[in-house]
DNA sequence: ATGGTCCCCTGCCTGC
DNA sequence: TGCAGGCAGGGGACCA
């Protein structure tokens, strides 16, 4: 679900209540959410238990708790995770899936619904964990290089949509900024990267970038309860959202009714008369 | 390296 | 009312 936005919003949440906190005890509920910890649950634990944390970061979609063993607690969010601050007892959630006990009483929840989100250690390799190697920089890295990325689009065969969901092209655009920035950039998610021009494609990485800064600035996109940041609070960027979820609804261009259809296995709306 | 397909989950909504 | 099918903001394993 949540995009760079949201967990950049969650990344904030968290690292304010939390940073500097000691990990007192660590339980996990559910086996798949540290499925990508070879050694098993209790390995997870026993790791993670009495460390601090001494800061976070973030790489696209994926963010991270730094530990004072200069390691990292690798988080992804999946389509429905959530990290909820807990200040008060209060009943388990129903997708309560790993609960951190702090030192101070406080808890830090990470709940998932339909458990695609997953918590991972890992070893601090420069900047970003050694398991993120994979995932290209986002629009907001000094590392970001949008020269090379928009010379790298012009050269893929595949549509443009189906490239601004490749983690490792640019991280951090799921598939609501990736229509969004389609439709501010006038153009259709069907053409293929390399049948648009480059001043088009410098053009799209803008508008990307600027998609994801004004939907950071609104707290993120919140369709319901499978979004809301470490508070329990809503983002409010969908009310900004000019084409994803509005099929049938008039662009607030030009008036036509945006239409829906699917690109690479996801829905893409967009306008037929003003994206070409 | 690149691109395509399929799978992992839970819950909600729609239509028969 | 029940049930099947479609849909949902993501990533990755595996194949050609």
């Amino acid at each position: 679900m949540p995009e760079l936005p949201e967990v950049e919003t969650v990344r904030r949440g968290v690292d304010q209540a939390f940073r500097g906190g000691r990990i007192q005890a660590v339980e996990v509920y559910n086996p798949r959410t540290v499925r990508r910890h070879a050694p098993g649950i209790d390995d997870f634990r026993q790791h993670v238990q009495g460390l601090q944390i001494t800061g976070s970061g973030r790489r696209g979609k994926f963010m991270w708790l730094e530990l004072d063993d200069g390691r990292a607690l690798v988080c992804h969010l999946g389509m429905s995770g959530q990290f909820l601050v807990i200040t008060h007892e209060r009943e388990a959630h129903k997708h309560l899936r790993v609960r951190l006990r702090f030192a101070d009483g406080r808890e830090l929840w990470f709940v998932d619904q339909r458990t695609f989100g997953f918590l991972e250690l890992a070893e601090m390799d420069g900047p970003v964990p050694a398991t993120l190697a994979h995932i290209a920089p986002d629009v907001f890295e000094d590392e970001f290089d949008a020269d090379a990325c928009v010379e790298k689009l012009l050269r893929r065969r595949i549509e443009v949509k189906k490239a601004l969901l490749d983690q490792g092209w640019i991280s951090g655009v799921g598939n609501i900024y990736a229509d969004e920035a389609l439709w501010r950039a006038r153009l259709r998610g069907r053409r293929t990267g390399d049948s648009i021009s480059k001043r088009k494609a410098k053009e799209l990485i803008g508008h990307v970038k600027d998609v994801l800064a004004e939907a950071l600035d609104a707290g993120g996109t919140s369709f319901d309860k499978l979004y809301v940041d470490a508070n329990g609070e809503n983002g409010y960027f969908a009310r900004e959202l000019a084409v994803y979820g509005r099929a049938g609804q008039p662009c607030k261009r030009c008036g036509t009714a945006i239409k829906r259809e699917v690109i690479g296995d996801r829905s893409a709306h967009y306008c037929p008369k003003c994206q070409r």
